[in-house]
Formats: structure tokens, C-alpha cells, sequence
DNA sequence: TTGTTTCCCATGAAATCCCATGTTATCCCA
DNA sequence: TGGGATAACATGGGATTTCATGGGAAACAA
């Protein structure tokens, strides 16, 4: 599961460290890369491993060959995905227009959101975030945890 | 399940021994680790093992995808959770953002809540029992306890 | 060439592992 | 039921490894 929020740097060449934890999610994975692509919101980046890209395709293939929006989805997540391989101490180059897309400069923010990932401009996350964080604490009472598949507590 | 309460020390490097009845919960998680987050309150954290994770995650995997409360909830719980693994003697590292969020000095209060499990410091939580029983003390008339199943008294 | 990308090695900081020790709880046997 | 032996637990500190990052050389493209 990809967890946490982790904040990198961004060298010269575009090079970005993917979390240590980050990597482990996918090193198994037939190609050992993580996929990137423009989230549909715009200003920030999405991401997972080959399992995410699975799903999605699965889900695609379950609508309408001639769906006007199957082929709307099918251009947006897979025409704008990017596999990126790791160099040998776990790094990635970020694309240009990716890069500009996400406003990037010298830092990013990776985080993690169970089955898939988000990387943004760590300012722009915070601001999201004071947002995310005022509305969970006011709606926690929507989140109610189902029971136990086993019961009890 | 995670029971009673537990005061352990915090070293000079962040490390706290995690109590051996909530090691022994997810001993035989996939990952021997606990994951622990800031409370959506604040000044607290909370934490579980895998089992409660997936709970999570399959409980916002049900939501729609571009739902706003999907996002921000995915966000507060996931963005900020961190997986701790033990060392050799049961120890695990608390990283200094949650110590600070958590008011943490020298002693932690590990409260085991059934399913979960919150992380005090232990004069925080002592404020919080008070003005709890206190609470119960002014509301005890809505406390009904229901019939038991079995009928009689 | 000139600019770009990929691979490789070096470095400092931080996280992790490993061994030692005191203390408390548990067990076992007389 | 005492009381010593044993095991489990929490803790301390040093050694080792991992991780993120910087820079340079080699491969590639225009």
C-alpha cells in the first residue's frame, strides 16, 4: 500500500528519490516502475504500480466498445500515462510537461493513498490539505467502519 | 484486539517499546507493523494494524471516485498514516511530526480501543478521562442499557 | 559538436539492527 | 504456599545499513 506523505527534492536534471516505501509497492512488479499520468483536476499528478493500471484497464474493458466516454477514459488515463524506471539509487526523471503540469520546482510531494498515489507542489498540497483535514473532522461521523467480516469489535 | 492502556518511555531517539499484547495483534499481519496517523482532532494519534487499514481502504474504494468526502478522507487517513516496524525487542520509531502532534515527551499512553488503538501523552489523556467522566456523570440518564438478547432481567 | 539522458560512484544524514542490562512477571518445585 | 529459577519485557547505547542527494563520465540524439 502506498501510505504516507514524503517530500523530495528535485535536482537540475529533473531527478526525484521515489520514497524508499513507495518502491517496495511495486518491486515486485513484472517491470519495476511506477506510472505517472495528469490527474483529470488538473495541477497535480497521479500515480501507481502495474496492479492500479490492471484495474483500470479491467474496468474499461467492462463499458461499451463504442462509449463515447470508455474512449474519453481510454485516451485520458492510458494516453497520458508514463512508465518511469527507477536509475540505480531509486530515482526517476520527471517529464517536462509533466513537471509543468504539477507546477514543480525544487521540491515535490509524494502521497500516498492506499492503492495509488498523488504527487504535487508541496504548497499547493498544503492548502488542499488544511481543506481535506477541516472536512474529515467535520464529517467523521459519515466514515463509519463496517463490521469485522469475522465480527465481534 | 488492542486492550487497556500501556505508559511506555520515549528515548532520546524517538523509540517507544509498542506493548506486547497490541505486538501480539498483528503478529501475523503480512507486514508485522502497526500504522499510525494524527486523530482528525488533533492532539492525539491513532493507530492499528493491517486488518483496520483494509477496512479503510475498502470502505472508500465503495465511495465514488470524485466524490469530494472521498478525497478528503483518503487524504487525512492514508496521506498521513505511517507504517512503524518493529526492531528486534518490539520497538518502533515515532517520527518526530507525529511526537510533536502528539505533545509527546518522555511517556506515551498506548490506549487499546478494540479494533484501534490511540497514542496519548499521558497528562493529555488524564485531562481527557476527567472531563469524560465527567460527561457521563452529567448524561448518565441517556445510557439505557438495551434488553439483553437472551430476555430476562 | 551541443544538448540530453542514462549509468555509476561518493557523501552525509537518518533510520535500523544488534548486543547488553535492569526489572518485572511467571513458572515450578519443594 | 513460599521462594528461587526462568522467561518476558522494557530500555540504553553503539555499530551498521539504508536512503536521499550531488556530481561526473559514458551513451545517445539532433
Amino acid at each position: 500500500m502506498f501510505l504516507s506523505t514524503t517530500i523530495n527534492g528535485v535536482d537540475a536534471k529533473g531527478r526525484v528519490s521515489v520514497p524508499a516505501g513507495f518502491r517496495a509497492v511495486v518491486k515486485n512488479d513484472p517491470e519495476e516502475k511506477i506510472y505517472v499520468w495528469p490527474s483529470f483536476e488538473g495541477g497535480y499528478l497521479e500515480g501507481g504500480g502495474q496492479a492500479l493500471l490492471d484495474r483500470y484497464l479491467a474496468l474499461l474493458e467492462e463499458m461499451d466498445p463504442y462509449d463515447d466516454a470508455r474512449a474519453a477514459f481510454e485516451q485520458t488515463i492510458f494516453g497520458d500515462t508514463r512508465g518511469l524506471a527507477f536509475d540505480g539509487t531509486g530515482r526517476v526523471t520527471l517529464p517536462r510537461d509533466l513537471i509543468e503540469i504539477a507546477g514543480l520546482d525544487d521540491k515535490v510531494a509524494f502521497v500516498g493513498l492506499g492503492s495509488r498515489f498523488e504527487i504535487w507542489n508541496p504548497e499547493r498540497l498544503a492548502e488542499r490539505k488544511a481543506s481535506a483535514r477541516d472536512f474529515a473532522r467535520n464529517n467523521k461521523s459519515s466514515l463509519k467502519l463496517p463490521p469485522r467480516p469475522g465480527g465481534g469489535a
